[in-house]
Parts: structure tokens; sequence; C-alpha cells
DNA sequence: CGTTCCATTTTTTTT
DNA sequence: AAATGGAACG
């Protein structure tokens, strides 16, 4: 079992650190390794201690080892902790998958009809590309089946294979041919095209399979309960006779089902690759005893699960609190109370949809209590950031109809829908050449739009001499102001008071790392592409002040205390009648956002929300119902009255007896059906769609409301 | 072609 | 509440 290699030898001080289980992890040889790794227990040193070891006592190449991590964050804390171990280990790679997928693809372009500097589309540019080509849909319609062609894409289907998995909608096939022939008449590549692609590739060019399996010896995947089908394939292509590969999960902690992922890759690994040898990581060295218990209660309600208990040495620690509050302002007061002892920076906040951080920032800056958003505030898709971003890389592929679009009459040129479509079709109809064609067409155009082209192409030509002189920043710097995009979004500015132009110098200083030229450019947009919070100006988790975040993007991350709010049905569990397997993937994500914390644990339910700008009743999260007595209390200080653990007992009981389908007959409406039924406090509310079409909403108490029998 | 105003409609999560 | 899409007008 151990080699005789660490027997002799000294042991290294960081597996003296180790428990047996992840000791073992370590010094396992054999080709294949499926480490189940609960929440908390030391995976990532597992892995970055096994990268170490490999390097220092196994003598392997730090060149021939790749890491695949699940964010660019959790890569670059990788490569930071495996060269503190192993100072030699500097040519470690340590990716993304998309990463890895974009890195394989640039070296290969040639053989791909790819530009080696192509460009990254995400799923708002996809969706332009879908529309142009189906101008006809409206752009909502259309995303649904971006959507599918997303999906299509992380189950490796390609547009002629049988897409019923995915939709039986007939259009699908028509629409993801055409996309994709489009998408790659342009030369660019999208978000799922980054695997897809290296599958195809590996599959159809056997030497480069071949030289990329001698070159990768060793493959750990971090997170592979959130690999997706593609991603699954990639791994098969690149397991080579002598690859030996390492997975770390949890099949507890799959919650990308909705992006793709895959449980069933980590269940049936074992299967799909000979010899595995299994191990459980179940010490747990985050939480108190009292947080496991609560965390692994409720993820016994799942039935698709491996199945493993985590313990604890840290003790028992304190019971969890529930509290139930009127609305959402009063949530974010409670959260603000309970930061009142100064722990804000061991403090997090959760919630399931990003638009519930707004009543915590408003509440918080009434305050003046300090917070940072993690992940949320996209600065990627803000309009102007998208602008300069699409300008940049119409320089590197004058074939980037999307980027195109974007740019050329912004600030209003005068080139309106029209000319841009005839501008593209003739690009279509030659190289795809979009400067080519503004070139040949602008006599033809009306003087109007011949002006504005003429300006166009004239700023263009000017800014492209001076791409290969200078500092990137500084070339970005001169773009922004020479296409009129800063002057634009100054304008903005001054209506809107918004921070464009600040966004946009922070863009500018984002690039002060990277050279000028092609190559740094691509380079720049490629990193910006793939990791969003590049441009960030600091690392939110240095920033002092209470964490607010999403409960997907708290994977990997852990606070002394977390607040899990808006836990009412509908919202979390995100719908009220889901089924099963989505059930059981929201319980995951319950069961995830509870392993975040070290030794506080509070729940927060609100009893009326505002939703889509409308006030709504809620019900408490049923999976309220689903936490240990023993360990959990209810807030009693600031909680409303009438209220149990379990939700509204009292309401609920009484709420139940107008579920959702129940037949009812009014004296003024007429007949119709209950679609929704709550509470307000102290009476239940019931709300009933009319055979009509008219809704409308009762205390039954109160209203001459009746159930009647079910019609046939 | 560009702007403005009004009606309509929201999958929740993101590499 | 916010963001889109369409119509109407200059």
């Amino acid at each position: 079992m151990r080699s005789s290699n660490s027997e002799n030898a000294e042991e290294a001080t960081y597996l003296q650190v180790l428990n047996k289980e992840q000791k073992q992890a370590v010094l396992h040889e054999g080709r294949s390794l499926l480490i189940l790794a609960g929440a908390g227990s030391g995976k990532t040193r597992v892995i970055t201690t096994k990268i170490a070891y490999f390097i220092d006592q196994l003598e392997v190449d730090p060149r021939s080892i790749l890491a695949v991590t699940f964010t660019n964050k959790a890569a670059d804390e990788m490569h930071t902790r495996v060269l503190t171990m192993a100072p030699n280990a500097y040519g470690v790679m340590v990716r993304t998958f998309h990463s890895f997928g974009a890195w394989l693809l640039r070296r290969n372009a040639h053989l791909l009809g790819l530009n080696s500097n192509f460009s990254i589309y995400d799923d708002d540019d996809s969706l332009t590309l879908l529309h142009s080509l189906y101008p006809s849909y409206k752009r909502r319609e259309l995303s649904t089946y971006n959507r599918m062609i997303s999906r299509a894409k992380d189950y490796a289907l390609s547009p002629g294979d049988d897409l019923s998995s995915i939709s039986t909608d007939p259009r699908l096939q028509e629409m993801y041919a055409r996309y994709e022939a489009r998408l790659r008449e342009i030369g660019n590549a999208d978000f799922g095209d980054l695997i897809l692609r290296p599958v195809e590739l590996l599959r159809a060019e056997p030497d480069i399979q071949r030289r990329m399996q001698s070159r990768f010896k060793v493959i750990l995947v971090d997170e592979y309960q959130d690999s997706n089908v593609a991603q699954y394939e990639l791994l098969k292509l690149l397991y080579g006779p002598q690859t030996s590969l390492c997975v770390v999960g949890d099949d507890d902690q799959s919650i990308y089902r909705f992006r793709g992922a895959e449980v069933r890759n980590i269940i049936t690994f074992p299967d799909e690759f000979e010899n595995t040898t299994i191990i459980r990581l179940e010490q747990n060295y985050r939480s108190t005893e009292r947080i496991l218990s609560i965390a692994s209660h409720v993820v016994n309600h799942n039935r698709q699960r491996l199945g493993k208990t985590l313990w604890t040495s840290q003790g028992q620690g304190v019971k969890a609190k529930v509290a139930f509050l009127r609305n959402h302002d009063e949530e974010a007061e409670y959260c603000a109370r309970l930061l009142e002892d100064g722990n804000m920076a061991g403090t997090a906040i959760l919630y399931r949809t990003n638009a519930q951080s707004r009543s915590l920032e408003t509440c918080f800056v009434k305050k003046g209590i300090p917070y940072k958003i993690v992940g949320s505030l996209r600065f990627y898709d803000r309009e102007e950031v998208k602008d300069a971003l699409a300008l940049l890389s119409f320089f590197v592929n004058h074939n980037d109809e999307v980027a195109f679009r974007r740019i050329v009459n912004k600030p209003a040129r005068g080139i309106g829908a029209k000319t841009v479509s005839s501008l593209i079709e003739e690009a279509v109809n030659e190289d795809g050449d979009l400067i080519a064609a503004m070139q040949r067409m602008a006599s033809t155009l009306s003087s109007r739009s011949r002006k504005g082209v003429e300006e166009v192409l004239s700023y263009l030509q000017e800014l492209e001499k001076g791409i290969t002189e200078k500092l990137l920043s500084e070339f970005i710097n001169t773009a922004v102001r020479k296409s009129g995009i800063l002057e634009y979004h100054r304008k903005q500015d001054e209506i809107a008071l918004t921070q464009k132009v600040a966004n946009l110098e922070e863009l500018v200083s984002a690039a002060a790392d990277y050279s000028g030229g092609m190559d740094g450019l691509s380079q720049f947009l490629e990193d910006l592409e793939l990791d969003r919070s590049r441009i960030a100006k600091d690392d939110p988790a240095a920033l002092p002040g209470v964490t607010l975040i999403t409960m997907h993007n708290t994977k990997g991350l852990e606070f002394d205390r977390v607040i899990i709010t808006g836990m009412e049905d509908g919202l979390f569990p995100s719908r009220p009648d889901e089924k099963d397997d989505e059930l059981e993937e929201e319980r995951r994500i319950f069961y995830v956002s509870i392993t975040r914390a070290r030794r506080e644990l509070y729940f927060t339910s609100c009893r009326q929300r505002m939703i889509w700008g409308k006030t709504n009743f809620q019900m408490p999260s049923r999976f309220l119902n689903e936490l240990p007595e023993a360990e959990v209390e209810l807030d009693s200080r600031y909680s409303l009255p009438g209220q149990g653990i379990g939700g509204a007992a009292g309401y609920s009981e009484e709420a139940r007896e107008w579920k959702k389908g129940t037949r009812v007959y009014h004296d003024d409406y007429g007949a119709g059906v209950v679609w929704k039924a709550t509470h307000n406090g102290s009476h239940v509310v019931v709300f009933v769609r009319f055979e009509t079409g008219q809704t409308a909403q009762f205390i039954p108490e109160y209203a001459p409301l009746e159930k009647i029998a079910e019609e046939y």
C-alpha cells in the first residue's frame, strides 16, 4: 500500500499533517482513484499535497501534471498552494476545463478552421448570433433555443445527433445546425465549444490524442460531481495507457444540473475506469457537530446518493436559529442586528437568487455596514464593458458579426438595422471580412449611412496601426476614445448618474499586465471571458465586511457564521411544484449552504416578499421541516408570533385545505381553481384563477368561497 | 434613422 | 422592478 520510497525517506512535513485517509489518497499509486470528499474534509489540501508528492517524491515532471478545477479562482489558489509545498512545481498546469479546452484549441486552431486568436462568445453573444440568423423570432423565444443548443453541447451532441434528450422541438435541429455553421464561418467559439471541439479534435486526430496522452501523465479533477458529459468524454480521451487519473468530488454537492452537470459521472466512475480505488474522506475539519447533524439530516431526504457520514472532533457547538420575519426589510434588519457583534468578515449572508441582495444592500448602506457582493455584479455583462470588449474582439477577428453589430452604430452614426444587415450579407457573400465589406459598400449607401460607415472605417484603420506598438492598456485607452465609446458612456453617466466611465477605466487598468499586439490582446480577451471576476479592483475575499453571496457561489468557501435567507417555498426550493429530481438538487444546494458554516448557523423566512414589483405572501420553505428539532431553535426575540420551526403550523394546516388545484366556486366570479394558497400573518389567503380568465385572492374565512367537487 | 413612450413579460443558479 | 419589444413620431 505505502510506497517503499516514503517508508524510508523522512516523511515530508506536508504529509505529517494529514489524517489516515488523506495520506492514503496522497500515497495511492494506482491509475484510477476516486476520492469521495465530504464538505470540509480537506480535499484541496489532499489534491495539492498529492501534486507536491508526485513532483517531490515520485519525480514526476511538473509539466506532465494537469489539474482541473471548477473556477479560475480555485485554480489560482491551488497553484499558489502547490508552489508553497513544492517550489519546483512551476510547470504544473492548473486550469478549469474551459480554459484547458481553450488552450488545446488555440494550439491546434489550424486543424479546426479556427483563427488561433478566436474569440469566445458568452451566452448573450450566442443569442445575438442566433437572432441574426432568425430575425423574425423574438429574442426571448430564441433564448430558449440558445439554452437548448448550449445544453446539447454540454451533452457532447452535435447538430446531426439525436437531440430528443434535450428537446423534441423540431426546430431545434435546424437552428442548431445553422447556428453552428455560421459560428464556424465567423471562426469563433462559444462556451460549449471549449469542451466539445477538443473532444471532436482528439477523436479525429489520433496523433494529437497520443501526444496529449503522453504529455499528461497525471490528471487530477476537482469538483468532479459537477462535470458534464462533454467534460467526461474529454477526460476519457485524455486518459491514455500511462495516465493516472484522480477525481475528487462529493455527490451531495452536485448543484449545476441546469448547466449539464451529471451526478452519474461520479457515481459510475468506478465502472468506467478499471481498478478504481475509492477513498472516502469523512472527517470534517470545519463545522461543529450540530451543524453537521443538520446537514446530514437534510441530505438524508435524498434518495440518489452514494452515502457517507461526516464526523468532527470540533465539539457540539450551539444550536442553529430560525427567525420568521415580516418582510425582506425586516430580514435585512435582522442580519444587521446579528452583525452588531462586529464579526463582519466571518459572516456570510446567503440567498438563492441574485435579486435578493438588493434589500440587504439598501439596509447596509443606510446603516454603514461594510459588505461585499461576491460574483453577482457581473462586471463583464455591463453594457460599457461589453462594448469595449466587442471593439477589441473586432480587431482580432474582422469576421466577428456579433462584435460588429455591437459597435458599428454606437454612438449613433446613422447606420440602422437595414444597413447593418446588408453589410453583413455582403461580407458573408465574400470572405466574411466586414471591414472589406464596408469599403466595398460605402459608395452604394445613402449619404447618411455612408458618412457613418466612413467614420467607422477611419477610426478602425487609425487604431489598427497602433495595435502592435503600444502597451495593451494604452491601446485600449485610445480605442475607447477614438471609437466614441467613452464619450457615449460619459453622456450616459450624466443622464443616469451611472459609473460607466469609471468601469471603462478599470478595464483599461486591468490590461496593465498584458503585452501589446494581437497575442496580448487575444490573451486578455480570453482571460476576461473565462474569468469574469478578473477586472474587479481587489480580491473581494481580502476586503473587510460581511459577504453577500448566492448559494451557488459559496461552493468551496467557509465562514464562522452563515445566515441562509429566503427560506420560503417558491424561492427556496425555487419552485413550489418541483419534481423529485429538481427537489433533490435544491436540497443539495441547501446542504452545500449549511456546510459552509464553521460555528453559527441562521435561517430566515419572510412572510411577505416583493417579487417582480409585487408583494407576495410566502409559505415557509418545506426544507425547514427537514431540520432536526434537537439542533435548531426558534429565535423568539425577533420572530413573529404563532410560528414553529417547521413553519407556520397553524396557518399552513389551514392553507393545506386550500391547496393548489382545489376547485372552488365564488358567488360573484363563478368556478375556478386555486393556484396558490398562503397566509398574510393572521389569515389564510387563497389565490384563484377563474374560468372567466380573471384571477383574485380571498380570505376564505370571510369570502363567499366554497370548495366544489372535481368535474368529470 | 433615432428617440421616446407604452405595453408586456419575466427559469433561479454560472463555467 | 427591470428590461425588452413594438409603435408612433420627428
